[in-house]
RNA sequence: GGUCCUGUGGCCGAGUGGCUAGGCAAAGCUCUGCAAAAGCUUCUACAGCAGUUCGAAUCUGCUCGGGACCUCCA
C-alpha cells in the first residue's frame, strides 16, 4: 500500500515516491533559542516526530534534518537593527552563546520529555555561516541577488519574472509588492519585497561574522537552505515545518535554493496546523502562550492541573495534523483520561494467553478486529490519519477489555487474530505514536514491596478487616499507585 | 484591504455524495465488602438560507460567525 501524503506545494495528495529508492530526507525547520518552547512549538517536533517514525517503519532509511536557529533576526523597522538573541542577551546579562546553550538544553529536555526521537543532524545556523555565505556568493553570480552597504538582497522581481514565486503560499507577486510593509533598510532595496540575504552589523550588534560584504550576520531564510542543500541535497524528498512559516520563509527558501542549485530543493512540503488557545492561534505576539514547563507543573492561570508530556503528545495525535486544534484544560483532561484507558486496555492485551485455536468461535467478531486492525496502515498511508487509528484503538480496547472479564470466550478469536492484535497495538502505540507510561513495574525493589503490601491486603481481606485493606490502598493512591481489586480475587497495580 | 482556511451533538474531535467515527462528560444497569476499573445500554449532531442530485455534514451560491497569512512566529 502506497504512502499518500498532502504536498502543500500542489496542494493534493500525491503518493509518496523517494528521490532515492529505499531513503528519505527530511528537512524540518527547527526552533528558534531565543526562548522557552511552548505548547505551541510542541505541534510540529511532534507531528514529524510520527512521521519520522511511520517512514522508518515503512522501512525507509530516513536522514532527518532539524535545525537550530541560534542566530537572531532583525527587530522592528525604526530601531537599530537588532538581533532578537543579542538584544535579550543584554537584558538578561548573559552572553549570546549562553543564552543560546540554555533554551537549546530546555528545548533538548522537553523533546525527550514527548518521546521524540532525535534528528539524524541537528545543525546550527552559526555553525554554517561559510555555507551561508558561499551561497549568497552564487546567487549574486547568478544574477538574482545584489549588494548595498554591506548588506545583500534577493532580487525578488526578477525572479518571479521567470520563475513561480508565491507558488507554495498561494500568493501573487502584484500584491506582495502592494502589501509588504516598511522593513529596516527598504530604502536600500531595489524592490519593497526583496528580501535579505545579508545583513551589515551595526555597532552594536554582537552576534557578527566576516563576509566579502563587511561584518554582518545572514538574513533568516538562508540558513534553512544552506544546512539541507548540504546535508540533504540540490533536491531532497520532504520538507516540513509549522503552516505559518510558508510565507515568506518557505517561499524565500524555493527562490534562493532554486537559483543556487538550479532546482526547486524539496519534493513534497508537509505543513502542520497551528494550536489555537480560545480560538486565537498561540505564539508570542497574541501574548497566550502556555510554556511547556508550565505545562507539565500546572503552573498557569488557564491551567487547572498539570499535564504530562504523554497526554500533551495523544492530545496531539488525537487531530489530523492539518487541522487547527483548541487547547483547553478540559480537553487535554479529556485526552488524559483517554489514553489511560487506552494504556490499560494495552497493559491487558500484552498479558492476554494466546491459545492454539486456529478457528475463531467467533467468525464476526474475529473478521471485524481483523479489519480495524488492518486499517491502521491504511489510515497512516493516507496522509497520516491518526486519530482514524485512535479510534479503532477504541473500538478494540472493549474486545480485549472482554476478553479478560470473560465476556468474550477465550477462543473467540484466532490466535493469529490475537497475535495480529498484540503486535499492532505495539507497533502504534509506542513505535508509531511514540507513547509511554512509566507503570513501575521495571523496578524490582518497587515491585517487591508492592508484592508484600498486596499479601497483606489479601490477608486483611479474607480475615475481613476492611479498615486495613482500604487503608493500604488508600495510602498508595495518594502516593500515585493505584491498586485494583480484580474478578478473579488477584490485585494488579499501577504508577 | 488582499490571499487562503474554517463553522460537526454539553465539550474535544474524525469524516468530501448514500453505511453507528471515536474520546470526554452525563444517565441507567451489571459486577463488587466498599472503591476504582471494566462490560452493557441511552444521548445520534453537522451555522442559516437557497440550489444541484434519486440521495448532501460532504458539491454550488449567498448570508452570518471564527481563524491563519500578508511582519518575528511552529
Amino acid at each position: 500500500m502506497p504512502l499518500k501524503v498532502y504536498n502543500s506545494y500542489t496542494r493534493t495528495k500525491e503518493v509518496f515516491t523517494p528521490i532515492t529508492p529505499g531513503h528519505a530526507g527530511m528537512y524540518v525547520c527547527g526552533p528558534t533559542v531565543s526562548g522557552e518552547s511552548h505548547l505551541g512549538h510542541a505541534r510540529p517536533y511532534i507531528t514529524f516526530d510520527f512521521i519520522y517514525r511511520y517512514l522508518t517503519y515503512k522501512g525507509y532509511k530516513v536522514r532527518y534534518v532539524r535545525n537550530i536557529t541560534d542566530a537572531g533576526h532583525f527587530e522592528e523597522e525604526g530601531k537599530e537593527a537588532e538581533d532578537k538573541v543579542s538584544k535579550k542577551a543584554i537584558l538578561e546579562k548573559l552572553e549570546p552563546m549562553e543564552l543560546v546553550q540554555k533554551y537549546t538544553n530546555l528545548f533538548h529536555w522537553a523533546m525527550l520529555q514527548f518521546n521524540c526521537v532525535e534528528p539524524s543532524i541537528e545543525p546550527t545556523a552559526t555553525g554554517h555561516i561559510v555555507e551561508q555565505i558561499s551561497m549568497i556568493e552564487k546567487i549574486i553570480a547568478e544574477g538574482y541577488a545584489y549588494e548595498v552597504n554591506g548588506s545583500v538582497y534577493f532580487d525578488l522581481k526578477k525572479y518571479a519574472a521567470t520563475h513561480e514565486y508565491g507558488k507554495l503560499s498561494g500568493r501573487v507577486m502584484d500584491d506582495l509588492l502592494e502589501t509588504t510593509r516598511e522593513l529596516d533598510g527598504q530604502q536600500e532595496k531595489r524592490d519593497k519585497a526583496d528580501f535579505a540575504l545579508w545583513k551589515s552589523a551595526a555597532p552594536e550588534h554582537i552576534m557578527r561574522w566576516k563576509s566579502p560584504w563587511g561584518e554582518g550576520f545572514p538574513g533568516w531564510h538562508i540558513e534553512c537552505s544552506a544546512m539541507a542543500t548540504k546535508y540533504l541535497g540540490a533536491e531532497f524528498d520532504i520538507h516540513g515545518g509549522g503552516m505559518d512559516l510558508q510565507f515568506p520563509h518557505h517561499e524565500s527558501e524555493i527562490a534562493q535554493s532554486t537559483i543556487c542549485n538550479h532546482h526547486t530543493p524539496a519534493k513534497y512540503w508537509i505543513h502542520n496546523n497551528m494550536i489555537t488557545i480560545n480560538g486565537k492561534k498561540m505564539g508570542k505576539s497574541y501574548n497566550n502562550v502556555i510554556k511547556l514547563t508550565e505545562m507539565f507543573s500546572g503552573n498557569h492561570p488557564l491551567l487547572t492541573q498539570a499535564f504530562s508530556p504523554m497526554t500533551v503528545r495523544f492530545f496531539i495525535l488525537q487531530s489530523h495534523y492539518r487541522s487547527p486544534v483548541d487547547f483547553s484544560s478540559e480537553a487535554l483532561l479529556a485526552s488524559e483520561k483517554a489514553l489511560k484507558r487506552l494504556w490499560e486496555a494495552y497493559e491487558v492485551l500484552k498479558k492476554l494467553p494466546v491459545g492454539l485455536n486456529e478457528e475463531a468461535a467467533d467468525a464476526a467478531l474475529n473478521s471485524k478486529v481483523v479489519q480495524w486492525l488492518n486499517e491502521f496502515d491504511e489510515f497512516m498511508d493516507d496522509d497520516f490519519s491518526t486519530a482514524k487509528i485512535l479510534a479503532n484503538m477504541f473500538e478494540l480496547a472493549p474486545v480485549i477489555n472482554g476478553i479478560k472479564d470473560g465476556h468474550i470466550a477465550p477462543g473467540a478469536l484466532a490466535a493469529t487474530t490475537l497475535v495480529l492484535l498484540q503486535q499492532q497495538f505495539k507497533t502504534y502505540m509506542e513505535d508509531i505514536f511514540g507513547l509511554t507510561h512509566s507503570t513501575g513495574a521495571d523496578d524490582n525493589t518497587l515491585q517487591g514491596v508492592m508484592q508484600l503490601l498486596i499479601d497483606i491486603r489479601k490477608e486483611a481481606k479474607i480475615r475481613k478487616d476492611y479498615s486495613t485493606s482500604d487503608k493500604i490502598r488508600k495510602q498508595l493512591a495518594t502516593i500515585g499507585i493505584e491498586l485494583k481489586d480484580e474478578k478473579d480475587g488477584s490485585m494488579s497495580w499501577n504508577k
